[in-house]
DNA sequence: TCTTTGTTTAACAAAATTGCTAAATAAAAG
DNA sequence: CTTTTATTTAGCAATTTTGTTAAACAAAGA
């Protein structure tokens, strides 16, 4: 009895991955998953039960990249409020470099009729990591090295200002007429950019 | 011989527009569209050539408002630059809360297969957009009230910190847990938290 | 009223897509 | 080598979705 070999099953994961994560072509059907991993469309069928269900781990997946990126944030105690944010943003960059659409992907799955996918982040984590950011702010603020914002607000300004130019690549690219490797170029940049802008000092 | 009536028309075409721009339900299909506009999927193959046409003249729509959008970056050239961005992002924020998912309507419209849509914009009109900026930005850096940066990384910050919670909109509101009403306030309070950010004085 | 033109509807054909299954193939164990 | 089990393939049925058409309907003018 042959070992059961994982292999095809992640050449599909992989695959659907990459369509949906790295391409955004969110209107790919099973169809296309299946010849673009070079496997027959019902391989799909055998290892996953069906298109919902490859959706679904692909989500899966994505949301345990998104959720371990967002753990950070309130990670390593140790280290100031500060290095946390320098981390942060330096992981949130680099994710959307390799997942451009990831955060897209699960937006609209999320928003599909009848999707029950989305399981709210636990209470205690969220609270925990809340205040615990917001007491490493507040010491910033009293310093001036940061105008005055609840916790919510600056977290918004970290992801906006790391997500945001991964995830409207074709239209931003396009507008300041920049060819692929200037424009990663300037994401990779934007590490350091971003903590000039957050902390005014 | 009746008068050409663009109710119908006009009525598709806006629940279209609610559909993919309001409410980010990209998958909707024409069945979905006629039945939420309350009228026969026929009439869509009648005023529309079918579904590409329409998702065309949504499109059109979507970038005509966008793109004014953008022009206002370069516009009314008496004013101060920092008034220009205060403007500019005013304009976002409240063109983000009417149409949260148009920017994603428009990247993933452009991601299809085979999509022809994206218009670039016009060399002289963006040259002249950039330089006019970078001209204001200078004299911001020289202050001290903006860290060094291009001008292409400005614009990505003043675009990124008032798109994106608008864009992400179901995970940031479940991330720190707020209603629907506490949400748009914070969206609102952006408006001059955003300013603040930009400029350090 | 009758005709003409524009609009709407329902029904149908065509295409695409999903889900399933039975047969073919490959791999491992005995 | 044979058997057993896992994997893969091809094809088909069911469903969904799109695109088309002919007929019904409505409105306005002759």
């Amino acid at each position: 009895m042959p070992v059961i070999d994982a292999q095809t099953e992640q050449l599909i994961l992989e695959t659907a991955m990459r369509i949906f994560l790295v391409e955004g072509r969110l209107h790919a059907t099973t169809q296309v998953i299946a010849k673009e991993a070079g496997v027959n469309r019902g391989l799909i069928y055998y290892y996953f039960k069906g298109r919902d269900q490859l959706f679904e781990a692909v989500f899966k997946e994505a949301v345990l990249v998104n959720r371990s990126r967002i753990r950070e944030l309130f990670r390593s105690p140790k280290i100031s409020f500060r290095e946390k944010i320098r981390e942060l943003v330096e992981v949130t960059i680099d994710q959307n470099i390799k997942y451009p659409y990831l955060e897209m992907f699960l937006i609209t799955e999320i928003n599909r009729d009848g999707s029950t996918m989305l399981v709210p982040m636990e209470d205690e984590l969220r609270n925990e990591m809340l205040q615990n950011m917001n007491k490493g702010l507040k010491e910033e603020i009293k310093n001036g090295s940061v105008p005055k914002m609840s916790v919510e607000q600056f977290i918004f300004n970290v992801i906006s200002l790391c997500s945001y130019p991964a995830l409207n690549k074709p239209m931003l690219q396009q507008m300041i007429n920049v060819d692929e490797a200037a424009y990663m170029k300037m994401l990779q940049e934007r590490k350091s950019l971003i903590m000039k802008v957050l902390f005014k000092d």
